[in-house]
DNA sequence: AAGATGCAAGAGCAGTGCTCTCGTTGTGGC
DNA sequence: GCCACAACGAGAGCACTGCTCTTGCATCTT
């Protein structure tokens, strides 16, 4: 309660700044190591015990769940920064997917954490699913959008059983679009992040060396089509 | 020399055998631990002694690359299999990716082995290349074979360093088909495999819980159309 | 001032990948 | 048939891992 008030709170501010810290020389151990990064190797690199770091995670897995967050965040601020400039839907679109892939060029083992294989214990706690949809929640507004301003090509009406459940996700969403919407956006964005991750990966290798930037514009735009976008 | 001639040659059968009974054992710890199931447990479950198994695979990821190249060969053949049922190439293509898919839903643990981040040590030998590209080259050939028939709709050239790059790649494969078919091909299948992967690793929990297959072939036919696929 | 609490360090446990050595056993050449 | 050789299995051992527990110290609360 009144810690609150405490003039210096300094405990609180050192355990924040060494969280960070070690969020940080975690981070660092990511870039060569994946995700298999010991944890008594950063406690080294920072000087300390190992088991002074369980006093601010209290597993492996927590201190990767902390990084997947963080990354998550990362690609949501690039990717929301590089739609607030643009003013069209279809720039915006253009700007999401090239951010996202921007990111994941400079920082692939964290992509890897985020949109590669689960780690094998697994956990993904709640704390995981928000921050996870951001990119995808980006496309599916500006995809709204251009349908508010009858930007959206005519399409066909979705059928089956799968359009009937994501209707109903429509309907809580987005009350006045339809299932389409919702499909389109998430088959975008698997296709999306399903170019880059291979990319990253090396399964280009070979095939397209030097404007694999063109190629991946070239899949948006192809995903942005599909979803009606007019180009 | 005479090894082969050599009546039982015992020894370099219960060679064979007993890597194949490490690498099934492998691959049921695989089902449970994932990529980095323990090596010491599987020799355990085989009750010999960790080392020995060394006899057999100079490292765990000599074992992990030996599981990749089998799993890999076994997406292959359902998909090859599947395709080899149906006769026109839009068939062909939504078995492709239903088999990719069925195969997947089964063997989760393996799929994403093989098309998730890579591991931390990481390698891709020169083995896995070419057993890994054989989806993908399915992909093509029907896709080919509809160009042939004339089954494709009529598309504006492509432009771009990536598209000349595409050409060259083109001309070694298919001297008769151009850039376009190859593009198309990749897209296609990062497009499928990501669809998969994100499906398996859970992106669709309570978004689509019953009907993922309808989605699934809904962006198949998507991709389909994409690529030219008459429908 | 005294007690409660947060923190760092060290030892220790069980497990890992991998190497080395040492007997044993199947194999091809003589 | 014998013998040298290579393949093989087992065990000990090294350096490492995640994680727990105990012990002493600094800090904050009352």
């Amino acid at each position: 309660m009144s810690e609150k008030v405490t003039a210096t709170n300094l405990r609180a501010r050192v355990r924040a700044e060494m969280t960070d810290e070690i969020k940080a020389v975690a981070r660092r151990h990511l870039a060569t190591d994946g995700a298999n990064l010991s944890l008594r190797a950063v406690a080294r690199d920072l000087g300390m015990a190992s088991s002074a770091v369980y006093r601010y995670f209290a597993s492996r897995d927590e201190l990767l769940t902390a990084l997947i967050i963080d990354a998550y965040g990362a690609v949501g601020d690039a990717a929301e920064q590089a739609a607030a400039e643009k003013a069209k839907p279809l720039e915006k679109w253009l700007a999401i997917g090239h951010a996202a892939r921007d990111w994941a060029l400079a920082n692939p083992h964290e992509w890897a954490l985020i949109y590669g294989s689960p780690v094998p214990g697994y956990s993904a706690p709640r704390d995981t699913v928000e921050p996870a949809t951001r990119v995808m929640l980006l496309l599916g507004a500006t995809l709204a959008e251009a349908h508010r301003a009858d930007e959206v090509a005519a399409r066909e009406p979705l059928t089956g059983r799968f359009a009937e459940e994501l209707a109903t996700v429509a309907s809580a969403y987005l009350p006045d679009l339809g299932a389409r919407v919702i499909a389109d956006t998430i088959a975008a964005f698997f296709q999306i992040c399903g170019a880059i991750s291979f990319e990253l990966f090396g399964q280009l290798n070979n095939t397209i060396e030097e404007d694999r930037r063109g190629f991946f514009d070239y899949q948006l735009r192809a995903a942005a089509s599909l979803a009606g976008l007019i180009a």
